[in-house]
RNA sequence: GUAGAUGUAGCUCAGUUGGUUAGAGCAUCGGUUUGUGGUACCGAGGGUCGAGGGUUCGAGCCCCUUCAUUUACCCCA
């Protein structure tokens, strides 16, 4: 059979996975460096665990797990069990007799669901990181993948808006690491939900935002055109004016959205918080993104309820968001643990990478292929064991050396191997070199070689 | 879900109005070189042209069906 994986999947080889490997160090450092830590859960939760918390796209896009050993139940139950998965084809619809499991979907309600376990042997304020996929059965396109990466920091247990402060600083070190430029918008839904207050339109916020979003792509008259068109009275929508011209300064956008919320509650406790933030993010001395307050960023997860934020790379043709996240003020809740309100951002790798790739990013020293300094040439049976000697002592000094391991006809074969893995020297120790206790080196970049005695070597190597 | 694009060698792709035995580059293997790679030269292997059906004396090319991949919209990391 001719082999495949499964669309939206992929593989990685070594010269990828160097560079992965890069940003997920950079990102595990800067966790650290904030004081979070690693926590890990099981690829796949019970699906009651998941549903509900994503909005009803996030919902659909879930993939189920058929359970296992169905084929064993008894004949009873396969009849209901042949009607729910009838009923499973005419609609979207979850049934648990069928698929009581789920691939998670996101890092942020798995992790809700373990404080909740894990509740009593917790110190709070609750800081971790966690870098796992996550599955979505979403149509796969550009930067868009089936199975990605998710590295997520969350701080739960404090309501305290300097948690989003720190996140923010620690955003901006990231990706100042990365050499990535980058745009963090961030909005807070109290705003959103104020905006709606005063409109009187609780349910029709998302098409609002949705629709001053594509401001900058169908113009004006082309907003309040769909605004019409989702039901928005025309009374409604020039009250909306300010908020479609909302330009400049953030500070601007502030001051215009204050007198606009004046008379919601909730809409002036989310102009706090973003004052509050903007106000102080000069002490956190933000060198590297751009920070941009954006009413028109909603984020379809149902969880979140204050600050959130989105960043995307401020150059190149990658549009995709590479990073997401916000608070949430009781996501533990369902679970039945009130009152932890969370906050936290989910880095995504897999974009990232894209990002990097298409900017050329990418430092020289990951560009290759292999670690290993240098390979031994395979000479025979008794050069082969003189040299795992050799490798073992330089190994000890930490330098990463490799065998050649069997016994080939043509020498230059050892060479091209060495060539392709970007292995930048090469030892022989043929008779000569034995009983010498040498070695002759060659530098396969210069393609010069001269005999050294082992001290040579390793202070040549080190 | 809606719309478009593409399926030819391991990979990236040519392939003329339908006409002999379907090509190139890269990769692989062998040789020029039995203690030396990357550059050069010579040679070899490798194809059910995505699958199924139709039109035709004749189909990689035209028609139909189907599958896969990919891009955009929606939403998302």
């Amino acid at each position: 059979m001719k082999p495949s994986i499964p669309r939206g999947t992929r593989d990685f080889g070594p010269a990828e996975m160097q560079k992965r490997q890069f940003i997920f160090n950079i990102l595990k450092n800067n966790f650290q460096l904030f004081g979070y830590s690693p926590i890990e859960t099981p690829s796949m939760e019970n699906i009651s665990t998941l549903t509900g918390k994503y909005g009803e796209e996030g919902d659909q896009l879930i993939f189920k797990i058929l359970n296992s050993r169905i084929h064993e139940s008894k004949d009873d139950k396969k009849e209901t069990l042949r009607n729910e998965f009838n009923t499973s084809l005419e609609k979207s619809y979850n049934s648990e007799l069928l698929t009581e499991k789920a691939l998670r979907y996101d890092l942020t309600v798995p992790f809700a669901r373990y404080v909740v376990m894990n509740n009593h042997t917790l110190t709070y304020p609750f800081k971790r990181y966690q870098i796992q996929p996550v599955w979505r059965a979403d149509k796969p396109q550009k930067g868009r993948y089936r199975e990605f990466y998710q590295c997520d920091a969350d701080v739960i247990g404090s309501n305290s808006l300097i948690n989003e402060l720190e996140l923010i600083a620690m955003i901006d070190k990231s990706f100042s690491e990365l050499n990535i430029p980058v745009l963090l918008k961030f909005n807070n839904r109290k705003i959103l939900s104020g905006i709606a207050e005063i409109l009187n339109a609780s349910d029709k916020i998302i098409d609002i935002t949705v629709a001053i979003d594509k401001l900058d792509k169908i113009g004006k008259e082309g907003v309040i055109k769909e605004l019409t068109e989702k039901g928005i009275s025309a009374e409604s929508i020039a009250q909306l004016e300010p908020l479609i011209d909302l330009s400049g300064t953030n500070e601007n956008k502030v001051v215009v959205l204050k007198s606009f919320l004046q008379q919601s509650e909730i809409g002036k406790k989310g102009i706090e918080e973003i004052e509050f933030l903007l106000n102080n993010i000069n002490t956190l001395s933000i060198k590297h993104i751009t920070l941009e307050l954006d009413i028109t960023l909603a984020r379809g997860l149902n969880y979140y309820t204050g600050t959130i934020f989105e960043a995307k790379a401020n150059a190149g043709t990658f549009t995709p968001s590479i990073l997401g996240g916000g608070r949430y003020d009781d996501l533990t809740g369902i679970f039945g643990l009130k009152g932890l309100s969370g906050v936290g951002i989910s880095f995504g790798v897999d974009r990232i990478y894209d990002v990097m790739e298409e900017l050329n990013l990418f430092p020289e020293s990951v560009n290759r292929l292999s670690t290993t300094k240098i390979l031994l040439a395979n000479f025979g049976d008794a050069e082969l064991l003189h040299c795992l000697g050799l490798v073992s002592k330089l190994r000890a000094l930490g330098i990463n050396a490799e065998v050649y391991p069997d016994v080939v006809k043509k020498i230059a074969k050892q060479f091209e191997y060495a060539d392709k893995k970007q292995i930048p020297f090469v030892g022989v120790v043929g008779g000569n070199e034995m009983s010498n206790n040498t070695i002759m080196l060659k530098n396969m970049a210069s393609g010069t070689q001269e005999e050294l005695s082992i001290e040579q070597l390793i202070a040549h190597l080190s």
